[in-house]
DNA sequence: CCAGACCAAAGTGTATACACTATCGCATAC
DNA sequence: GTATGCGATAGTGTATACACTTTGGTCTGG
């Protein structure tokens, strides 16, 4: 424990404004104005998206308050809204854990997306502006760059923001949160399952996508989508045999 | 405060059994080897969704501790859970209150409907067995009898557990997680927005859709699905003016 | 009589204390 | 040599303590 601490008690301001609970996982130190938990939740989760935190590792109450420099009681809470999110498990008088998501939950996982994307996209063709389709070229162009120069984790980060543009301009809240915590245990789920599945394929997909939704062509669309999910999905590791050891293994 | 509680401190079995995430607000009172926060969240619930407690009421933790005994670390963090299922709304430094879903948030709630559940029949079409139609045809029987002998609570509860049933025996545990929420969420949009929507017509439409099922009729089934949601939908009071006042005067 | 400042009571936010459980090493018995 | 049991340590689960914020009422000045 650091020394000196019981002088410093810094207070936070405590501003009440909105909180936006939709902006979650991006810049996670040094972010006034913002819950002390929530920047422990997102600090955790952007470890964890990262591939800094492996599945499986424990998260120790403890160690975690020391490094944020609060008490037990926070750090709890934010386990306790990672658990929600399906991004650790919390065992009974055991700890928490990076979550160790299965093969039939991965499954389980791209099935619900492909639920909602597929009606998402059918829905955008409906509704979609001008304005919006401008915004999701400029997305594609980042995309592309990241894949050309090979930036792994920004084009990682890319091409799973690119389903959270998507659900944001349905306008449906609901619906964007929903599909927030399929794709934060989407990127677990790749991170370990994850075989050859090339950026550019996906990327490709992605522009094709856009290009149907520009051509307001719904059918197209809600077509692209799917095959995209399925390609995603087909080019994990999910056979019952193989590096699914980790859950075969599991306490339980 | 109730008296003589220091020399009790009943300790609690604590079983470590699964824990059964699934089952919730069930039986609120006494259910041993199950978590005493878990137990302060299904009663909670269950009296929210019985309209026990209004939307707008404030629950105050020291009160809601004294009622189980417990301290208010325990309510507090029951009171997280809650906020994630958007049953109560925290405000910061003012306390937990029964959430008031807004006009644009029920109509959001419903659109993901339609989008998860039209999907769930068409993908049952393909996989329920006869077993299942029969469990289907026994939840029905209970519904038709609620609905005969006016039994209010027990109706509305059989009626939103039928579209859980369903989720159920999709097999898709992630599928039937995100349908509870919503469902849970639809009770207190129904609660504040509540027309003179006929339990009759819900019951009759669900009889209609377990036929098609049957059938595996998956288009019909699809179809019957999508309406019987937009008349659920419909027959809510959602004009922008109407008693919306109260999300209205909202302090914020 | 109304407006604004101030004070007390109540309630939330965080830290800390304590009880209990799991884990692991080590000793002992077989 | 392996297995079983015991004890020390670390870590979780819950309660309590305390600081700070909100809130409602009262008092004072206009």
């Amino acid at each position: 424990m650091p020394p000196g601490r019981a002088s410093l008690k810094v207070i936070t301001p405590r501003v009440r404004s909105a909180a936006t609970p939709a902006s979650r996982a991006r810049r996670a130190v040094a972010d006034p104005a913002i819950g002390t938990t929530q920047r422990i939740v997102d600090s955790i989760t952007e470890a964890i998206v990262e591939r800094r935190l492996m599945p499986g590792t424990k998260l120790a109450e403890q160690g975690i308050a020391d490094i944020f420099n609060v008490s037990r009681t926070l750090v709890r809470q934010a386990l306790n809204q990672l658990s929600r999110d399906h991004l650790v498990t919390l065992e009974p008088a055991r700890g928490a854990f990076v979550a160790q998501p299965g093969i039939a939950e991965a499954r389980q996982v791209f099935e619900v997306r492909r639920m909602l994307e597929t009606s998402l996209v059918r829905r955008l063709c409906a509704s979609i502006t001008d304005a919006q389709v401008h915004e999701l070229r400029t997305h594609l162009r980042a995309e592309l760059e990241a894949v050309r120069r090979t930036d792994v984790p920004g084009r990682t980060r890319l091409l799973a923001d690119f389903h959270t543009v998507l659900a944001r301009m349905s306008g449906n809240e609901v619906l964007a949160h929903m599909l927030a915590d399929l794709l934060s245990r989407s990127s677990l789920i790749a991170l370990m399952y994850q075989s050859s599945h090339s950026a550019e394929h996906s990327q490709d997909e992605h522009v094709a996508l856009v290009d149907a939704i520009e051509r307001r062509d719904a059918r197209a669309a809600v077509r692209l989508m799917e095959q995209h999910l399925h390609h995603v999905e087909n080019n994990l590791r999910l056979d019952p045999r193989g590096p699914d050891l980790q859950s075969v293994l599991r306490p339980g």
